[in-house]
DNA sequence: CGACATCCTGAAGCTTTTCTGAAATGCGAG
DNA sequence: CTCGCATTTCAGAAAAGCTTCAGGATGTCG
């Protein structure tokens, strides 16, 4: 379950992203109306959760358009306003659903819930690959009855690739979504932290392999 | 035992939950209508104690709504009328019980025992967890023969982890739970209470310990 | 009321872990 | 062979976390 979250204050972005980490979704966020545009265009998300007051283009303008581009990505707008028109204007605008802040964790996520039950999914707090099997909880990576812990940042790359194993992943990418769109983390960034990753998946003795693409990035390979 | 409460007057109703932590209940707390509908449609509460005259839908629609989807909650309504037809009208809309502000706690209390009654649950006061044990009146926690006192924050944080053992918990849903979304509470202050629960962990001589998931938050393992 | 105890908080200093950027080395395509 | 990436390592910087402490708030008891 991929969620973008588009809120400016960010520590209540940050809260959100953590409570939703922690019933095992896959979270960006954005604290601009432009990035969220970006994102929305880039990835395809499962729920887009937006505030309506955002520097850049507003929350309104951003669903409209998502709508326009054929985007009907499920949407849950969050305001500060309590007044109906807001309301109407949010809904008439292409949102599935409005919620006034401030909020608990658990209305946020019965309403994802409510959102994405059609979809039936199974949250699932392993990622398995080949051999490896990866804790999304504890950031343990095992095979076999070999374990290391991951650090943050490795954890990100691994799980990424492992998401898609087997498809090269651009470095560019990889930057993007783990360094953060704004980051100024260059290609040897990611080059450290794929030796990291070779080094811990030697250590756990598996046949799955870290290959390189040349000029173009990384990928996952079962053998 | 869960309990919603729908009350839109916010002392009031801070006041309830408040006396209901006291006696071990959990508590969540809606100020309009339309939340309680939400809430009462995400979470499968024990009680439900709900205002007649809330902003939003009203307390008679709420019960009305509930029933109809098949959500048979004992219900307490609340309401500073006092005219028979009032009442009336909640036990037709599906109420259980029946109340009349203002009113003495123990009254409060013993209506919730009252309708609880029957479902035979049985109130726990105690939690465990590996070699620990939780005591929920005297928040004692002990492990083999050695006690500690807990203070209340430290209680709550340790409660929290004890519930989700094995489940990190995220430092920022353990803000909002405990020290409240509006708080101004930082990082470091849930470390201090951390730090001072692996003290008294050591000193009960427990296995069980505080795993730390860097930049993420704090686990309970059963080691 | 004053003395005493407890608890909460925020700050400060310290420890540990992780991240980063640079440098040295390796290696494949042309 | 050579150039341009890629790999690896490592030391220092930065971040995150841990612990302690003092001040203030609150509560209790004589």
């Amino acid at each position: 379950m991929n969620v973008l979250i588009a809120e400016d204050e960010k520590r209540l972005a940050n809260a959100i992203a953590e409570i939703l980490k922690e019933h095992k979704y896959q979270v960006d966020v954005v604290y601009n109306g432009n990035d969220a545009l970006a994102y929305t265009e880039a990835e395809d998300y499962d729920v887009f959760v937006c505030d309506v007051m955002l520097p850049g283009v507003n929350g309104f303008d951003i669903v409209k358009e998502m709508r326009r581009r054929g985007d009907n990505t499920p949407t849950i707008m969050l305001t500060a306003r309590t007044s109906l028109s807001d309301k109407v204007t949010g809904l008439d605008a292409g949102a599935d659903d409005y919620m006034t802040k401030p909020f608990q964790p658990a209305e946020l996520l019965a309403r994802l819930r409510a959102l994405t039950r059609r979809q039936g999914e199974v949250i699932i707090d392993e990622l398995s690959c080949g051999d490896l099997t990866l804790n999304l909880s504890t950031y343990d990576l095992s095979c076999a009855d070999k374990t290391v812990r991951l650090s943050y940042k490795e954890f990100e790359v691994l799980q990424l690739l492992m998401q898609n194993a087997g498809r090269t992943i651009p470095k560019e990418t990889l930057i993007v979504r783990i360094w953060g769109i704004e980051s100024d983390a260059g290609d040897n960034n990611v080059e450290a932290y794929i030796s990291f990753l070779r080094k811990k998946l030697k250590y756990v003795q598996s046949t799955v392999q870290i290959a390189t693409q040349r000029k173009v990035g990384y990928r996952l390979e079962i053998s």
